[in-house]
DNA sequence: ATCACCTGTAACCATTGTAGTTACAATTGT
DNA sequence: ACAATTGTAACTACAATGGTTACAGGTGAT
């Protein structure tokens, strides 16, 4: 299955957040952006929080950057909404049988391979940061 | 979410099916190895199966590779065993507001980024035959 | 021809993750 | 006090997954 689109959602608001910093940003206003219900964004900027990308003002409402767009990156975004652990983007089949010289071997071997896939595509998202993102979305509307 | 695990046990009957060349891989042979009930290898064959991967036997029973190890790659595997048609790794999420800056372009932006990524994993799986994975089994028995 | 065995497939089930929704306590500025 | 907003719990609907039973149809052996 595809990864959740919690994390398309999460770059939204992250770019929204950045460009209508003047702004203030609640739920509410967001999901209007995003085109989804308050409480989805809210979930969603709870992970981010946690993970030290944005700060909240509850009671005053509205969500902002916790650091510089230069300095967040898709892959530190990638981790902050994703429920499954790190290294685990391939599912294994477990309890394979060990009497069975495929089954005793297979699961280390696939790791090895596994885990190479995921790294690359953890790389490609660590390349790009938020502000490249926003360069390209404000330079896409004209 | 993961991956599905049908890849690894796509993999993993394909191992088998090289190693145990001589004899007659039943599905219920099959699954005595990978752990798991006949109709699930079935059914992952049978996948396999419409990618050109293998050869099956109705009636006398047996599948079998239908290519060399060497001449299997793991891209082809994933891409066999794969519901979600390639490009969607990443879930986009739907309908964003237009009268949006960000919404306007986002998908855009997005699907470039989310391309290279999956991209990125996809060479890595190229990368690997299924020799090699063979090759590693059974040198990890020992 | 019958028989045992196997594949291919449909049908059903339980489990899980997801996204949307309602509801409400707690927080904060006015 | 009051209005607005966050954070969270609870519930729903839905889709994918993996396991299971059942069975029609093919194939070789006797
Ligand atoms: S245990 Fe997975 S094939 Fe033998
Ligand atoms: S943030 Fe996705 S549409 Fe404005």
């Amino acid at each position: 299955m595809s990864i959740s689109s919690r994390f398309a959602v999460a770059i939204h608001i992250l770019a929204l957040l950045d460009i209508n910093k003047e702004g203030r940003n609640t739920s509410e206003f967001i999901a209007g952006s995003v085109n989804t219900n308050p409480v989805v964004i809210r979930r969603v900027i709870g992970l981010l929080g946690k993970a030290g990308l944005v700060h909240t003002s509850p009671g005053v409402g509205g969500a902002s950057l916790a650091r510089l767009p230069r300095e967040i990156n898709l892959l530190e975004v990638y981790r902050a909404v994703q429920n499954d652990p790190p290294g685990e983007l391939f599912a294994a089949h477990d309890k394979p049988n060990p009497k069975c010289l495929v089954g005793r071997n297979i699961q280390e071997t696939l790791d090895t391979v596994f885990k190479r896939a995921e790294s690359a595509m953890e790389n490609e998202l660590a390349k790009v940061t938020l502000d490249q993102i926003v360069f390209d979305l404000v330079r896409g509307d004209q």
